[in-house]
DNA sequence: GTGAAAGCGCTAACAC
DNA sequence: GTGTTAGCGCTTTCAC
């Protein structure tokens, strides 16, 4: 493995001046400049990352702070994380936290004062350990607000208003909501959002976990409730309602319209195909990647809310006549 | 950020043993290790990643390369080499290649020197290249077996056979095999046990993209076959094929019986739920991140290979009578 | 614009 | 067991 030392012998430059070449290349001859990129091709030299971080007395590792990373919804924030950091010569360091809060807590610990950044996309974590963590490092949140803090979020509730419009029009009166973890941040914005329109009674089925089993144990109250249609936490429950209430030998949309949230890939594949709330998922991990990179020369912590869109697909349909 | 120096100052010892009541507390007294593992504690000491490879030579870090991230099957994996990697105190960082073999050449000269070993889920990358790789420090490769090299990999002949006698005990004798990407290591093994169960003839659809579009596509070609069955490249592609059979109107597992691989969450959330051959993929993040660290002490590379298991479920059923 | 020199925080011989 | 002494490979003042 061939150092800076090495191409700088070989440009016939000075370390430092191997150094600047290669990082604020401004600042070096464009002749020199030259030699070194030259050496450093010709010795395939690559950058020891510890003695860079080590010296510079930062990191260039974004840390990335997932829930789940097998959930569709954050390994695709992952994904728009990583694309993007790599376009900036920065690695991403992910850490699962298995739901946990606990871990949560140690994994922050552990990661935060080893990296250049945090992403935290922390639905559970008290607010005021996610500010703690902030005074710590660079910081950015995901999927939530918290004043005062970078933040990159959906604008979730005028994508439910979207949702409960498009059942309006179609009929429906009366809505089930089957809400997520009590203490997520993004069920209490959705909730929220349930009163905007008129017209439409909302039943609250309750907070259900955010994940098919969680749909599949709604779907019965779904039906006791006497609702037309169904708008749910996310789609993984949104597609838990629809196979227990296919599996009831009700139809969707025929007896019941489902609507979900996210639009995961399976969202499209089901059958029939899910209604669902669009986020732009990957743009989000791109956006707080962006934040992070701009964080100490930004005056005030910028806020991203991220536009979402209805994707009207075929579990919506007219209400059933009573 | 309080350092070792501090550390030791705090505790009354110098650096070095500070530095051995950590790593090595067994070769120090246990009346200083306690003053130093208190002191490190009451500081609230974190180290110093960066120098702790710079000083050692050997990096922490866990590289894992993966075609992409959103992928159920690869995030899966991730999510166990994270478990993994976490319990060894080691931090893993994610490389998501997107499907280009390019962009994964680039990231391996990227990442590599800068970690302590690196995971490669790499269903393309010419042979030589990975081997290659292997030169260049410790590689465990995922999902492929490449000669000399430690791999986890799953029995997929077996599978294969498993998936083959169940439907021949429901009467079919015609299956359509639905292949995916054909420089792939995984579609070759699945091919090369096609032949193994006698009295099933197989009629091979050729490759196809691994993902839902890739059994769309394919849905056509197996009825125009005049298959009772299908076995597929993966769930992914499966799905799709179940997709495009039910809005051509044909009855699954009525008219067609499917057969999945890998057994992603959405295979068992699916109307009819897919059978398919589960892979026991977080297992497999974590056998290769434990194979990681034992590499170099280990005489011969060693080579893993996982058992995988039928899972039936309602998308097959008998042959219809002709 | 360039080089010399001083570390960044830690580990690993090496002596004791 | 323990301390002393060198660095690991790089960035960054500081002079020139």
């Amino acid at each position: 493995m061939a150092t800076l030392q090495e191409v700088a012998v070989a440009a016939g430059v000075s370390p430092a001046t191997a150094s600047r070449a290669l990082s604020t290349p401004a600042s070096v001859s464009i002749e020199r400049r030259h030699r070194v990129l030259e050496a450093a091709e010709r010795l395939g030299y690559r950058p020891n990352r510890s003695a860079q971080d080590l010296a510079s007395g930062r990191s260039r590792h974004i840390g990335l702070v997932v829930p789940d990373l097998a959930n569709p919804y954050f390994a695709t924030v992952a994904k728009g994380v990583q694309a993007q950091a790599r376009g900036a010569h920065r690695s991403v360091l992910v850490a699962d936290t298995d739901e946990d809060v606990r871990a949560e807590r140690e994994i922050l610990g552990d990661l935060q004062p080893n990296v250049g950044g945090l992403l935290l996309c922390s639905p559970r974590l008290p607010e005021d350990e996610v500010r703690d963590a902030a005074t710590r490092g660079p910081l950015v949140i995901v999927n939530r607000e918290v004043a005062g803090l970078a933040s990159v979020s959906f604008d979730v509730a005028s994508g439910v208003r979207a949702a409960l419009e498009h059942l309006k029009a179609l009929g429906h009166t009366r809505v089930a909501y089957v809400g997520g973890p009590a203490s997520s941040w993004s069920d209490a914005r959705r909730r929220a959002a349930l009163g905007d329109v008129s017209g439409v009674e909302i039943v609250d089925i309750g907070g259900h976990r955010p994940i098919h089993q969680g749909g599949v144990a709604a779907a019965d109250l779904i039906v006791a409730a006497g609702a037309t249609a169904v708008l749910a936490y996310n789609d993984l429950v949104a597609l838990g309602v629809m196979s227990r209430l296919t599996a009831r030998g009700l139809d969707v949309p025929g007896d019941i319209s489902v609507v979900g949230f996210d639009d995961i890939p399976a969202a499209s594949y089901a059958s029939p195909a899910l209604t669902t709330v669009a986020l732009p998922l990957t743009r989000a991990g791109h956006e707080a990647t962006t934040l992070l990179d701009g964080l100490d020369t930004a005056a005030a912590p910028p806020t991203v809310r991220l536009a979402v869109e209805l994707v009207v697909r075929d579990s919506t349909g007219p209400a059933a006549r009573p």
